[in-house]
DNA sequence: GCCTTCT
DNA sequence: AGAAGGCAACGCCGC
DNA sequence: GCGGCG
């Protein structure tokens, strides 16, 4: 396993640590993926990636030993990092104190976080600079164990419209794992916790108007059901970044699609092999999400 | 992967 | 000097 | 109050 490399990305010199260690092992159909592809991947895609990681409080999902190893959360980046790695500091809801959150504002930093192997980004769903107003909503479609993921298209169409009909632009992605998430942009003028009953009451009227949906939290309740999971939403609550890789055997990574694209889409569709050909091809489903920002304070209005 | 602390 | 340990968090609900 | 769940 080899040494150490240089690269200068935006005039900083970096050096990436045994670029050749393996992070994703093969599997039946895929090769196996180093570190130095997983750095290769976010370099491929940071032009789209990172409007998305900007003014985000970052929460790093972190394999150093690869995929197969247990891997930590990390959301306080202690100890030094390079100077121009921006951070912002947030206190704690209850205890006291704060975290150190790692802000990516450029593709050097990208870079930074993929050389600790970093194989998931995840963001909060408040600004950086407006803490406590969430400008993302998001609804989660996890499924139950062995539902077949043709089935979920029809729901993500049903959340899309309900989301539609209480004003929100919905925006699509597969989540590289077994389900999808539908999110809107939200303009954010209405506390976390309002938006977080906003969430479960549109969750609530769904799951009661269709019994394919349910919001019991308890596996042994959910009967074969498909779980609206809004709780996300919440204070200090994160989601998978698009175009985040996942920590799971084949290197899935969360990919926005354009509404049309549900009629074929599964929700592991989309990999570190085959991201950056997509965008090239297709674009960004969720380039303009900011444009189409509603607010959060009227969503609440509506949904009480 | 890297830093901090224990031995 | 080397080994070991750490690295998130919130709200729900059943018990 | 603790633990599973996401």
């Amino acid at each position: 396993m080899s040494g150490r490399e240089r690269v200068e990305i935006d005039g900083r010199v970096l050096t990436l640590s045994n670029p050749t260690k393996v992070l994703y092992p093969a599997t039946d159909d895929r090769a196996e993926i180093t570190k130095a592809q997983v750095v290769d991947y976010y370099r491929a895609v940071a032009a789209t990636l990172l409007p998305h990681l900007r003014n985000r409080l970052l929460t790093l999902r972190r394999y150093p030993e690869g995929v197969e190893s247990a891997g930590f959360f990390q959301k306080d980046s202690g100890g030094r990092l390079p100077s121009w790695v921006h951070t912002v500091s947030v206190p704690h809801r209850h205890q006291s104190g704060s975290v150190r959150h790692v802000v990516c504002e450029d593709e050097s930093t990208l870079v930074y976080l993929a050389n600790l192997a970093s194989l998931e980004l995840h963001i909060r769903l408040c600004p950086a600079d407006r803490p406590g107003y969430p400008d993302r909503f998001v609804v989660d479609l996890d499924p139950p164990p062995g539902h077949d993921p043709r089935e979920l298209r029809p729901l993500v169409r049903r959340v899309s419209e309900r989301f539609e009909e209480v004003g929100l632009t919905p925006y699509v992605q597969t989540t590289g794992g077994k389900g999808f998430h539908v999110v809107a942009p939200l303009v954010p003028d209405c506390p976390v916790d309002e938006v977080l009953a906003s969430a479960r009451e549109m969750a609530r009227r769904l799951a009661e108007e269709d019994r394919r949906f349910t919001v019991e939290q308890r596996r042994d309740r959910r009967n074969g059901r498909v779980l609206l999971d809004v709780n996300r939403n919440g204070h200090a609550q994160t989601v998978i970044a698009p175009y985040s890789t996942r920590a799971r055997p084949g290197a899935p990574v969360a990919t926005p699609i354009q509404p049309r694209e549900l009629a074929r889409a599964r929700p592991d569709a989309y990999h570190l092999g085959n991201v950056a050909r997509r965008l090239a091809s297709k674009g960004d489903p969720w380039a303009e999400m900011d444009r189409h920002a509603v607010s959060a304070a009227r969503l609440h209005a509506r949904l009480s």
